[in-house]
DNA sequence: AAAGCGCGCAACCGCGAACGG
DNA sequence: TCCGTTCGCGGTTGCGCGCTT
């Protein structure tokens, strides 16, 4: 069914690096026409591709309001956190970044990244074991301090957003709520009526949005949610005290989401985009 | 000066989901 | 319901450039 003749040949598609009037032909027939479908726009643009190249060439290049540069410190705290959060989902990342790609995200994460994270891994297992150490060498130790707990070696401050990073995963490890930032993001969007592919930045909370904080707090404190979805993550194990304990990790993701946010609110450009639409 | 090396980025590849006939 | 096509995503590759030796 449909299956083209064995005969026929294919057309021949160039590959590799994309020249200048190819990219004029791509951006001016898409400009113009806009893209219906990716399998027939080489064909109608007057171009050797295919429709994937043309696809990848646009979303990563040629699509205006792209942000081209270094990532901002911001930006990487951002994808730091939600890299912890959803994993390596780089397009639902990419949303979350305005201008920014899902291959630029990945190409940035595993160049540089990655291995920020790894050596901040690595300085704070350290750490843990010089904690570990001292604990064990010394019956001094005051737990009415709770700065006695901190590190004894004090970690650089480019590692700050990663020790919130590690900070998150640990609760996240020790069974805390796995889900809480990302299921609040889709409340946020669900109370908001935002679609998730909206292009518009669910981390975009005014002041007026602190009910949603509210509730998710709510939740948090007392292991329920509206849909009772928290419930399993937190009767894993987990009794009042560390009901405190889930508040403290939201509490955290929460300031950190204030600060990827700055002072709370973020502008965005006035045009609406997002990787796969284009509103012309 | 040139060879080697590492890094960053652009693009390709393969897979799965969605869609339509 | 099946099957082919298209699209989108994430992993991987390969090229070019700059730095080091």
């Amino acid at each position: 069914m449909g299956r083209q003749p064995a005969d026929k040949a294919k057309p021949k598609h160039r590959k590799g690096l994309w020249s200048p009037e190819e990219d004029n032909k791509l951006r001016n027939y898409i400009l113009k026409h806009g893209y219906g479908c990716w399998s027939s726009v080489p064909i109608k643009a007057g171009l050797q591709r295919n429709g994937k190249s043309c696809r990848l060439r646009w979303i990563n290049y040629l699509r205006p309001g792209l942000k081209r540069g270094m990532f901002s410190k911001q930006e990487e705290e951002k994808i730091l956190t939600l890299h912890h959060m959803l994993g390596n989902k780089w397009s639902q990342i990419a949303q979350h970044l305005p201008g920014r790609t899902d291959n630029e995200i990945k190409n940035h994460w595993h160049s540089y990244l990655k291995k920020k994270v790894a050596k901040a891994e690595e300085i704070q297992s350290q750490n843990n074991k010089q904690m570990q150490y001292a604990s064990s060498s010394s019956d001094t130790f005051d737990s009415t301090s709770s700065s006695s707990q901190k590190p004894a070696m004090p970690i650089s401050d480019h590692c700050s957003s990663l020790q919130n990073y590690n900070f998150i995963k640990e609760a996240n490890q020790s069974s805390l709520p796995k889900l809480l930032f990302a299921e609040w993001l889709s409340l946020d969007q669900a109370n908001s009526g935002i679609p998730a592919n909206s292009g518009d930045d669910p981390f975009v909370f005014g002041i007026g949005s602190f009910d949603q904080y509210s509730d998710f707090h709510e939740a948090a404190m007392h292991g329920v949610s509206e849909g009772g979805s928290y419930g399993g993550q937190f009767d894993n194990g987990l009794t009042t005290p560390n009901a405190a304990a889930a508040s403290e990790v939201f509490n955290a993701q929460f300031k950190m989401a204030n600060q990827m946010a700055g002072n709370g609110v973020i502008h965005f450009p006035s045009f609406s985009m997002n990787n796969d639409e284009m509103y012309m």
